[in-house]
DNA sequence: ACCTGAACACCGTTCAAGT
DNA sequence: ACCTGAACACCGTTCAAGT
């Protein structure tokens, strides 16, 4: 006799990206998510391997969801500097909207979110600094606008700003500057 | 009748730093640290609140280490630009001898680092930042550049830059792009 | 005054038994 | 073929009792 699904890996998933944002990574418990979903914890195992595995899906939910905001950020038309700023703003609002997510993706042993996801979420960014250095340089340019990006925004979700000084204004001097030395650097060898 | 000290905080901390790095975060038990140190779980309550503040205690000690290690990295005379290199590139292989805990410290939740070391890991940054900008922007200067540092270090140990490329010359490439926007944005307003 | 064994709550995970 | 209750191992934490 079938017994009827009463739940699915997507549900599973979207309630613990609802549950990590409010009870943090340690409140993710499989019953806080069989909880939300219907279900006893024992039946999560249906559908996923162990509590490990449930966090990298959500993180890799979170940047495949990334990913989109940032491609729609970006046209492949207009201005690369602004297109990099507008990048770099998106990144960041993204980052407020699910700070628990975010912080999980490269999170120590955490991670696991696989390479094709983070490919995608790299993809846009890669559309710029081509833009603005060339082919040639593009990967390491995209690398330094992605580790300031994700420093900055790992670092003011953890606090580290707190001592004074306005935020927002140092993540605009830092695109600006970033945007200018990535600029500057084609008229060099 | 007192019984004598069998440990201390100290040999605590040091237990927690090398379990952490040999068995990862969720290793880091109360039990694992305990054995190591020759004493039963329990008797860690004498002298730490709980797990967190341990896990803090960790984080803060690895900083507080960071901190001596950049300091002496980046003596204040000298061209602002090569303290500049320097200091990233210390900053990077500390980070790569104790990958973990390193990674702790601007973890989702697990943080917790008090502000004066945080404040004495920022001073050399700081120090280049103010001879690279001047007073006036140093401190959104300093920022741009811890953030690129973490976040690039971070996005390292996490494999994120495992998808091809030469990783030590993106390290390269940014350090040198961020010291020459610094140093160019003087001469603007 | 610190250390210990015993105990409890909670969580991840497995599995036989239901439908 | 999924769902459940029961069960087990493991971990964090407390506490009364030792020395």
């Amino acid at each position: 006799m079938p017994a009827p699904d009463r739940t699915s890996l997507e549900e599973i998933i979207a309630a613990g990206r609802t549950v990590v944002e409010s009870a943090g990574l340690d409140g993710l418990t499989m019953q806080a998510v069989a909880d939300r979903v219907g279900v006893r914890a024992p039946s999560l195992y249906k559908r996923v391997r162990n509590r490990g595995a449930l966090v990298a899906l959500v993180a890799e939910a979170t940047v495949r969801d990334l990913a989109a905001r940032l491609d729609s950020a970006a046209p492949s038309d207009g201005d690369a500097r602004r297109g990099l700023v507008g990048l770099a703003r998106e990144l960041r609002a993204f980052a407020h909207e699910c700070p628990v997510a975010f912080g999980l993706v490269f999170a120590p042993g955490g991670g696991g979110v696989s390479q094709g996801v983070l490919a995608a979420a790299s993809a846009p960014v890669l559309r710029v600094a081509t833009a603005l250095v060339g082919e040639s340089d593009a990967l390491p340019a995209a690398r330094t606008i992605t580790a300031w990006a994700n420093g900055f925004v790992t670092m003011e979700l953890a606090g580290a700003f707190r001592l004074g000084g306005d935020v927002d204004r140092a993540f605009e001097y830092g695109v600006e500057r970033l945007a200018e030395a990535l600029a500057n650097s084609v008229n060099e060898h």
